[in-house]
DNA sequence: CAATTTCAGACATTCGATTGTAAGATTCTA
DNA sequence: TAGAATCTTACAATCGAATGTCTGAAATTG
């Protein structure tokens, strides 16, 4: 045990030659003679070398790895998100490393200062809830790390990101219920504050408009986001003389609540009460009835967050340029809202 | 932009002192006066320097990081074993890293590369299932870096672990099921190889055993973890005369599956089947009905791994020593098994 | 006041790799 | 065969920090 691992320096003691010509051997550089470079070659081949990214790191100030910041990690779209930076990554020969911020921004803080110590080489970011000050960010700015921000974003920032179309996805999820018949669709979203919120409420309020359907606005509530009190407001909601016969919530937790109230009052779903949700949790798929909701392609979020990041990381002028890529979200039909009348 | 980090260097040069001096007095070492050393610290900290972990771990062979693999982060198991795991490394001022093999062997060994090639201080695994050759383990033992398997451990291999006491949840679940009036409970499973399903059926048959309730081994049903698959294989155990009625599935999802069998059957749940999974999986507290399950409490699962491999990390002559620790799993009784009846 | 102890801080080496430059060997040309 | 051109490889500096050793000055002692 306690095997030192093996470096340039040991193969060129083996072979009686310099360290200097073992590097570059090792990279096939052609001032180094043939016949050296495959000795130099096999001989690291067979002892098993593996250069110290350490030194590597340290001494050309790139360690071909990129960090991931996410809010948290016990979440399936996030998770989502990160194997999808990890496929691109792998394509570019570079390694990821994933640390949560468990929705506190000194750990976000911490962690992004943690990345940048290790000279990573890109970061890609989504905020926290609470980040309002932009301190850490404009320190990896202002060392030209590239950086690439998702999901959670803000628009005080200049950086690139990647956007979903939260108007245009609300708009399908709202359209998709009036299709099915719906005549009063209520909104269940969070507080106002919630950039993400006020987009999926616009295109609520498209998707109305579009159909010549007046707002009403005593159709839209607020809550937190759990299906607890999603569902008690969905009990008051129904229990009003002029009900809402479809509802549109802002997470598929909400939906959640708001099927359960509407099973505890005895309404059907979706004949009488049709539920769209969002996100497509890995829950909304196996409840009964199953949510219909909407898929944020949360792969298809990672993958394009790390393209855009490695073209940052090009040397080509226009690589600085800031970016915004947006990724649309899909329509996952469920029995939650599966009404076939067509009017 | 493009903003060099502040090193060691630039604060000597401004308070014209040598770089050793700068290190030793950052450090707090007497040998420096007192006076110097506040100035340093003052101008430190002024330039916000922040000392470049790469050339700390190159010099000092130590990076006061630890690696977590696993096999998936998109489940709530890992990931809050992970969460666990940060909690002690933060106590311990460590920095935790965590990489994921998608239960591929060939990602595993090379994120366990990966962490010994960035020199991490130990490393924390749970094996892929496809894991059979242990070259990667082996290697981290010649080299003397701590290591602790966790969950997916394996027989073959010396090395800490933390494991769970699967006999015993089984026990617990089938005793459950047992208290509350069942007479003929099926278990079912996966595969025979899986070490922790031959756990389970251990614990099973001696729940059965200490009731003095003859084994059936028709009852006992494999397929693969799919919630789908344990769909299948329930409509047809209860379509049988001698019907079971309750039933032990080895997984959430195959619980899941089951119920929705049952359903599909019109039979009541739990007064004519009564359902435990195993985990404690996010879904299973939102089914209807709910699913009584076991949880692992994986939080405790990762800080008891990070507190196992920190004492390996210490100095002390018996850190090496091999140990293994239990973490038991606690019974979650839920709707899909709550009978009240009592004999 | 010379000799010695003590202390602060400088110098130099090291970790493992990269890379510019210089030097020695070899081949070629006149 | 002297001198230039070419090729191969060694030497040395460097990245940022840690650390063993040494030096010069101040403080102490006889």
């Amino acid at each position: 045990m306690a095997n030192r691992p093996v470096t340039i320096k040991d193969i060129a003691e083996k072979l009686s030659i310099s360290v200097s010509t073992v590097s570059r051997a090792l990279k096939n550089n052609p001032e180094i003679s043939l016949t050296t470079r495959e000795a130099v070659q096999k001989l690291a081949k067979e002892l098993k070398y593996q250069p110290n990214p350490l030194a590597v790191a340290l001494k050309t100030q790139k360690s071909n790895t990129i960090g991931v910041v996410v809010p948290q990690i016990v979440s399936s779209f996030y998770a989502t998100v990160v194997k999808g930076v990890e496929q691109i990554a792998d394509e570019h020969g570079y390694q990821v490393f994933v640390s949560s911020s468990n929705e506190k921004i000194e750990k976000e803080e911490k962690n992004v200062n943690g990345f940048l110590n290790m000279r990573m080489d890109g970061i890609i970011l989504s905020l926290t809830r609470a980040t309002i000050t932009y301190d850490h960010i404009h320190k990896v700015q202002d060392l030209g790390v590239p950086m690439v921000l998702f999901d959670r974003t803000s628009k005080e920032i200049e950086v690139s990101k990647i956007v979903a179309d939260d108007a245009a996805a609300a708009h399908t999820a709202v359209t998709h219920l009036l299709d099915g018949g719906a005549k009063r669709v209520a909104f269940l979203t969070g507080p106002e504050f919630m950039l993400f919120g006020r987009n999926r409420l616009r295109g609520y309020k498209k998707a109305l408009a579009d159909k010549n359907i007046p707002m009403d606005e005593t159709l839209i509530s607020r809550c937190d986001f759990t299906a607890e009190d999603a569902k008690k407001l969905v009990l008051e909601l129904l229990g009003r003389a002029n009900r809402p016969d479809a509802i549109f919530a802002i997470n598929d937790d909400m939906a959640i609540g708001a099927i359960g109230a509407a099973k505890e009052l005895g309404f059907k779903i979706p004949e009488e009460v049709a539920v769209v949700g969002f996100s497509n949790s890995r829950r909304s798929r196996y409840m009964e009835p199953s949510v219909s909701t909407m898929d944020q392609n949360p792969k298809e979020i990672g993958r394009e967050a790390a393209r855009l990041l490695f073209s940052q990381m090009e040397k080509t002028p226009d690589a600085k340029k800031i970016k915004e890529v947006v990724v649309h979200a899909d329509l996952i039909v469920r029995t939650s809202s599966n009404k076939e009348i067509k009017i």
